[in-house]
DNA sequence: ACCTGAACACCGTTCAAGT
DNA sequence: ACCTGAACACCGTTCAAGT
C-alpha cells in the first residue's frame, strides 16, 4: 500500500511515530491527486492533510509553505510534458509538439499558471530537465545561443495565455446589452465556427509563431 | 472632495446614513488605487472597507463578491489599453500597439490576469469597446470574418503570458546544484544579453507571431 | 435603502507538549 | 525527529439591528 491510499485511518497516538508517515514524495503525490479531483480552491493544507490522514501542522516537518507545495506539484506536472520530438524531429515540429503538450497539462492544472511563471527552475528536477531538451535541441538545430531563451520565454508565455484562455467560458465574447455598441465584435463572433474554440485560436497562433521563428532562424540579424 | 479622498473619518452613526457614502464607481477607484499600492495580497475586502471609511459589510450592499470588485477593476485598467492604432496605421502596426500596450497595463497588475482570461465581457463596457475597436480594425483592413476572434485570442494569449512573465526573477532559469546536467540552459543563458529580458522576449515573440499572421493574411486557407 | 457590529466558517502557520 | 492539539491572525461573507 503506496502512500498514495486515499483516507487512511488518522492516527491516535500522542507524540513521534515509530516511523515516519509522511514523506516530501507522498505529500507531492497527494497534493496532485487532490487538485485533480477538486480543483485550485480544493487544495488547502487541511484537505491535504486529511488525506494523508495527519494533522494539519504536521505538514510543516517537512514543508515550509503551502507555496512550496505547489512548487513540487509543478515540478511533478512538468514531469509529463512531452519533449521527445527534439533531436528527432526538425526543430519546429519538435517545438510545436513540445507547446502542445506544454498546454495540455497546464489546462489540466490552470491555477499552476502563474506558479509556472514565476518559479526559479533549481531545485525542480524535471523542470530543468524539459528546459534542457528544449535548449539544446534548439542549439543543435543551428539557433543562436543569444536567442535560444528568448526563443523559449516567447513560447512559453503564448502557451501559458492560452492554458488560461481554455478556462474562459464559450460565450465570453457575447456583448450582452453593449451589442449594438459592438458590431465589429458581433460579426467576427457570429462567423467563428463552434468546436474547441480556445484550441482552433491556439493553433492559429502556433502556426503563425512558428512560421515567424523560421523566418527568423533563416535571416537573423 | 471626492469619494476617492483616502483615510476619511469613521462614521460613527448606527443606522443608515441620510446620503449613501459608497458608490459602486468609488469602491473600484479605492479599489485599483489599494492593488496599485499594496499589491495583490494588500487587496482586500477590509483593506478596502477602510480606505472608505465604512464596515467590511457595507461593502455588500454595492458588490455581491469579490470577485465583482475584480472584475469592475479589471475593466478599469483595460479602459487605459491603446487601441488607438486601428483605422490610422497599417493592421499589423495597431495590432503591434495594442498588445505593447495591452501587455503594458497587465504588467502593472498581473494579479489580473486570471481574471482577464476568464472574465465574460458583458457589463464590462471598456472592455467590449476595447474588443470592439480590434475586431473592426481587423475586419477593415481585410480578415476574414471567420478568423478574426482568433487571431484576438491568440495575440491576447501572448500579451497575457508575457505579462507573467515580466515578474519572473532574473535567475528563473538558473539551474543551480542542476547545472551539470543542464549544459544546454547553461550555453543559452550564459548568452542572453542583459537588461529587460522580458521584454526582449516578448518583442522577439511578438515579431515572430505578426510575421506569421502577416503570411496568413495574404494566403488564407 | 444602507449602514454597524457581531458572528460564521474557513484559511495558512506557529508552537508547546508529547514520545 | 516528527507527530498532536490548541492557538493566532487573518480571510470573505451573512445577518439582525439600527435609522
Amino acid at each position: 500500500m503506496p502512500t498514495a491510499a486515499s483516507s487512511p485511518a488518522p492516527r491516535r497516538g500522542r507524540g513521534r511515530p515509530s516511523r515516519p508517515v509522511l514523506t516530501a514524495d507522498g505529500i507531492t503525490t497527494e497534493a496532485v491527486a487532490l487538485l485533480e479531483e477538486r480543483g485550485q480552491d480544493g487544495l488547502t493544507m487541511a484537505a491535504l492533510a486529511r488525506r494523508l490522514g495527519v494533522a494539519p501542522s504536521a505538514l510543516y516537518n517537512h514543508v515550509a509553505t503551502k507555496q512550496d507545495v505547489l512548487r513540487a506539484v509543478q515540478d511533478d506536472v512538468n514531469r509529463g510534458i512531452d519533449c521527445s520530438g527534439f533531436g528527432r524531429l526538425p526543430w519546429d515540429a519538435a517545438l510545436a509538439d513540445w507547446a502542445r503538450s506544454y498546454r495540455d497539462a497546464y489546462e489540466r492544472h490552470p491555477a499552476l499558471v502563474p506558479v509556472m511563471a514565476v518559479t526559479p527552475v533549481r531545485s525542480a528536477p524535471h523542470t530543468v530537465e524539459m528546459y534542457e531538451r528544449v535548449s539544446s535541441g534548439l542549439l543543435a538545430a543551428g539557433w543562436p545561443a543569444h536567442l535560444v531563451t528568448n526563443v523559449v520565454v516567447a513560447v512559453e508565455s503564448f502557451v501559458l495565455g492560452s492554458a488560461l484562455d481554455t478556462e474562459a467560458p464559450a460565450d465570453i465574447f457575447d456583448p450582452g446589452d453593449l451589442a449594438a455598441s459592438a458590431p465589429g465584435v458581433t460579426t467576427a463572433n457570429a462567423a467563428r465556427p463552434e468546436g474547441d474554440t480556445a484550441r482552433a485560436a491556439f493553433e492559429l497562433g502556433l502556426s503563425a509563431l512558428l512560421t515567424g521563428l523560421r523566418g527568423l532562424l533563416a535571416a537573423p540579424g
